[in-house]
DNA sequence: ATTGCTCTTGCAAGTCTTTGCAGGAGCAAT
DNA sequence: ATTGCTCCTGCAAAGACTTGCAAGAGCAAT
């Protein structure tokens, strides 16, 4: 368990306390892999531990996202999902037409990012973008009618 | 009126109707330099029809979504903002520390619309952008500490 | 161990936004 | 003008997320 220490440990460097709840919040989205929502952290909490609150997992994983720990991320799904910074950093192409989800390399964004920061010195948080549009097959068939 | 008929024309002309709800909405965020919220456009059309219900505004705004015709961000706060997608598109630097927003030119994206359209043939709508990050001078200021 | 301070939690109530539904409005064909 | 069909609207209720608050838990200093 040597990961649930280190973050419990930057939790603390940060100035946040590593409480019980946070400690579980954090491994239900460490231990998960892609996507999570506050349902399913809830849920999966809840087998150990019944009187976890939503609220909680939502105050927590703001912390988490402004320690950039983990990203937030509207799919456009009802729910946001959130998902543990790990080493293979990458965004989502959302057809807004069939709904499909593409995967894009974290490399697209790079030249962006660095344009920011010459430009306005601005340090982009450039961790889980989803960009919606109209995929090849759906832009294809719509050409054809 | 002549930006009323053609607007009114084209959602007849995408299967939609124009109704005077439609047309009023459409007209105030049409005529709403910057970004407008749900709230501010039902309180203007309920001067003359005070019967508009915000789940119009918000299912005619998501049609209008959908004809590209308006853009809609999520710029932190509680709300979404909406605005009408004229011939300036930009996008917004949001920092999580001062809160401050910079505008950013829409050339920047353009880069990278094209790689995506390339390499996944992924037709990305890049209207209005809101990323977050930390300006130049909050990154200087967490420099000093 | 105790004290005192602040940060967190769970609950409840509050936003903002979406959705189900039944009545009403637009539109094309008669 | 009438008919018939489908789409829209307003209302009410639900869903997702946030916020205010009082009680409780962490932590540093004694």
């Amino acid at each position: 368990m040597s990961c649930e220490s280190a973050t419990a440990l930057a939790l603390k460097e940060s100035g946040h306390r590593p409480t019980p709840q946070r400690l579980m919040i954090l491994s239900a989205v460490r231990h998960t892999p892609g996507h999570v929502t506050v349902v399913q952290i809830v849920e999966q909490i809840k087998e150990s531990y019944p009187f976890i609150d939503p609220s909680t997992v939502y105050r927590t994983l703001a912390v988490l996202k402004e320690m950039r720990l983990v990203s937030e991320t509207d799919m456009g799904a009802a729910e946001a999902v959130y998902e543990w910074i790990g080493q293979a950093r990458h965004h989502h192409l959302i057809c807004r037409m069939c709904e499909g989800v593409t995967l894009l390399e974290d490399s697209h964004l790079d030249g962006v990012s660095a344009h920011i920061r010459q430009n306005h010195g601005f340090e982009a948080d450039f961790d889980h973008f989803a960009i919606f549009g109209v995929c090849k097959k759906c832009g294809e068939e719509a050409d054809n009618e």
